[in-house]
DNA sequence: GTGAAAGCGCTAACAT
DNA sequence: ATGTTAGCGCTTTCAC
C-alpha cells in the first residue's frame, strides 16, 4: 500500500554473501536498497576487515593502523555510508541527544541561541531535542529529570533564568548528567558561557554621561534573571565613575517585556524631575520606553533618549533605531554546546567561555536636550 | 569516573529471572535502578503475560482481550514503563522521527511555527529534527535527501518557500516520504495547512477604503513566495472592490525585509503624488515604512496610514502598533504536524485545513489626511 | 487472543 | 592491531 522503498535486502548477511549476491536477482538487490540502508557489515567485507575495525574508524577509537583507517574510510565514502543512529544509541552507552531547556519560548534572543546550540550539535554528530519548560520552580525538577531519564539524554543546555536553579543543578549532578549554561547568574565553576554584562552597561552609561545626561534612569529586568542583577550593577558602576550620584527615585521595577517597559517609562516621565535618558535592562522594554515617549508627543532621542540590551532584530526595526549592547547570541549558543559535548566526552574537561560584547550606537541616544 | 547510576540490573533477563531476583542483593537492584530502566520484560512479567502481549498494548494493536489490556496498562503506570525509542526505532519500520525544513532561521514567524509542529509531535510521541536549510534550488534536493536517508525521517513539514520547489517534491514522492505544507503556492491536493491571505488583505484594503484612502500603495513580498502572489492578488481584489483604480506606480518591489520596506517607502514617498495608505506583504516591511516615514518628519497615521501582515511580535512593539493581518501561526504549525502525522500512520488520510484570519486593527491606520 | 524466537544494526567485552 | 561473540530493548513473524 505505501509506496515506500521495497525491504529487498534486508539481509544481505556475512561475507560469505558476496557469493550469494552474483546470483539469483542481484541487479534488483542493489538497486532497490536505497543509499543510507547499508549496513556496517557490507562496509566491512567490502575493505575485508571485521565489523569492529569499522566501528573504530566511525567513532576515532585507537587501535587502528592508518593505512586501515584510510581504507576503511574510503570504502564509507564510496558506499555512502551512515550508521544507523538507533543502532549506535541501543548498542552503546551513549544517546547522542541533547535537550535545551528553556522557558518563554517566542523570543528572538532564543531562536539565536537554538541555532547556535544546533550549530554545535551537528558538528559533532549529536541530536538536540527542545524543552520548553514552564519556569515555575515547583515541578521542575520532577519534569526534567523525567525527561532526561525517559529520553536518555546525554546532557543539557540550560537557559536563564533555569540556569539559576539550585535544586535542578543539585538533582542533575546526583544523576551524573552533564549541563551547560548560557549567562547563569553565579557562572564560577561553571561550564558555559557569560558576557560581562557588568561592563558593558557601565560603558553604555559613560557614553549617556558623555553626551551630556545627569538624570540617566534604569528599568530593571525581570527579578529571577541574574541578568537583571549585573545590568543594574553596570548602571551603578556607570553612574559612580561618571560623578553621578543614585537617586533612587530613577530605578524602577520592569520584566523584561515591552509592556512592562511601556508602564515603567510612563511612571518616570511622572516623576517631578524626569529623566534625560533611560537605560532598560532589554530591547523589548526600550521599545515600550520609546512608544511611552511617543505617546505623549514627545520625541527620542529629542526629549529622552533611550537605550536597551540585547540587540534582537527588534533593535533595528523600530524608530528610531535603538541604541543598545550587543551580545553575539548565536555564538554563545554554539559555545555553550560545545562545551557540554567536551564535558560529556570527557568528563571535567568543559569550561567557562566568556564571549566579548560590543555597543551599537544607534539613533536612539542624542545629547541631553 | 563519572558519577553515573550504575549498571546492576543490566540483565535481568527471561521471565524465570523471578527467582533470581529474590536472592543476592535484590533491594539493591530496585533502588539502584533508575526510573526508565525499567524493560518491556519486566512488565511482561509482572502482568504475567509475554513481551508481545504488553508491546500491544503499547502500540495499541488489536488482539489483545480488554481486561489484559487493562492490567498491561496497570503494571506500565505502577512501574513507570517507558519504551527505549531507539529499541523501537531498531526493531520497528518506523523511525518516530519527522523533520521541519526551513530557510531563513532568525524569524518570528518560524519559531511560532516550530513551537506548533512540537506540539503535534510531543503529543502524538514523535520526535522532531530541525532542518535550517538555505534556500538556493541548486542543491536543496540532493540536501534533503540526504537528510531524509541518513536520519530515516517518517516524514517532512515543509515551510515557506521550500514547499515550492517541485524537484524537491517529486524527489520526496518517489522516496515515499510523506510530508506536510504551511502555506504552499499551490496547496491544492496537498497534506498541510492554509490561510486564505487573498480574502484577508481583500479586507484590509477594505478597511483603508472605509477611512478615505483612495491612495492605497502595496509594498510586494519576495517573489520566491506564493504568499507575495495571494497577497498581491487581495490587494487588487480589494481595490476593484472599493471601486479604485489600480495605479501601478503605487505597487513596488519588496522583499520582506525591513530593509526592503524602508527602502520602497522612499520609493513611494518620492512620486510626485505619494500614496496616503501602504500595505506592506508583511510586518517586516511595514516597520520599515514607519521607519522610512518617520525620518522624513512625517508620522504615522496622521500623513499615512500604514498596514501589514502576519501580527509577528514586532506588531505590537513599534509606534505606533501596526494594523496587520494576524494568522495563528502556532496553530498551523500544530496542524501541519498533525496532518503529517496522520498521512504517516495512514497513507492518503492527511489533509488541507484552512484556518482562519482575523484582521488586527491598531493604531498605524488611520482617516485620510 | 497470545506467545516464542529471530532479528533490527550497532558496540562492549573479551579474545587473539 | 584486529577479530569474535554476545547482547542493547524492542518489534516482527509465525506458530499456536
Amino acid at each position: 500500500m505505501a509506496p515506500q522503498p521495497d525491504e529487498v535486502g534486508k539481509r544481505a548477511a556475512g561475507v560469505e554473501d558476496d557469493a550469494a549476491l552474483a546470483e539469483s536477482p542481484p541487479v534488483k538487490r542493489r538497486i532497490d536498497r536505497p543509499v543510507g540502508r547499508v549496513r556496517i557489515e557490507d562496509v566491512a567485507a567490502e575493505a575485508g576487515v571485521s565489523m569492529k575495525t569499522v566501528s573504530r574508524v566511525l567513532n576515532d577509537e585507537p587501535n587502528v593502523s592508518e593505512a586501515t583507517r584510510e581504507r576503511v574510510r574510503a570504502v564509507v565514502e564510496r558506499l555512502q555510508y551512515r550508521p544507523h543512529p538507533s543502532a549506535r544509541v541501543l548498542a552503546g552507552r551513549r544517546s547522542y541527544l541533547v535537550a535545551m531547556l528553556y522557558d518563554n519560548p517566542s523570543s528572538n534572543y532564543l531562536m539565536e541561541v537554538e541555532l547556535g546550540v544546533l550549530d554545535a550539535c551537528q558538528a559533532q554528530h549529536y541530536n538536540l531535542m527542545l524543552a520548553p519548560l514552564e519556569y515555575d520552580a515547583k515541578d521542575i525538577v520532577a519534569k526534567v529529570e523525567a525527561l532526561v531519564l525517559q529520553s536518555r539524554l546525554d546532557g543539557v543546555v540550560l537557559t536563564p533564568p533555569i540556569t539559576d536553579d539550585a535544586a535542578l543543578l543539585a538533582r542533575l549532578d546526583e544523576l551524573g548528567i552533564p549541563w551547560s549554561s548560557i549567562s547563569a547568574r553565579e557562572p564560577n565553576r561553571r561550564v558555559g558561557v557569560v558576557v560581562d554584562e557588568r561592563s558593558a552597561v557601565a560603558e553604555m552609561i559613560a557614553h549617556l554621561a558623555g553626551l551630556g545626561h545627569r538624570r540617566i534612569a534604569h528599568i530593571k529586568g525581570h527579578p529571577a534573571h541574574g541578568a537583571s542583577e549585573w545590568r543594574l550593577a553596570g548602571y551603578l558602576d556607570g553612574l559612580e565613575r561618571a560623578g553621578i550620584g543614585l537617586d533612587p527615585a530613577l530605578v524602577v521595577e520592569g520584566g523584561f517585556s515591552y509592556e512592562s517597559g511601556f508602564d515603567a517609562t510612563n511612571r518616570l516621565l511622572d516623576l517631578p524631575e524626569p529623566p534625560t535618558a533611560i537605560f532598560a535592562a532589554n530591547d523589548d522594554m526600550a521599545a515600550g520606553a520609546i512608544g511611552a515617549i511617543c505617546e505623549r508627543g514627545m520625541s527620542v532621542p529629542k526629549h529622552v533618549s533611550v537605550c536597551g540590551f540585547d540587540d534582537t532584530p527588534i533593535a533595528r526595526h523600530i524608530y528610531p533605531a535603538l541604541t543598545t549592547v550587543r551580545q553575539p547570541t548565536r555564538d554563545m549558543g554554539r559555545l555553550a554546546g560545545l562545551e557540554l559535548l567536551r564535558e560529556i566526552r570527557e568528563r571535567g574537561q568543559g569550561s567557562l567561555v566568556t564571549v566579548p560584547y560590543t555597543l551599537q550606537l544607534r539613533r536612539s541616544t542624542g545629547p541631553k536636550p
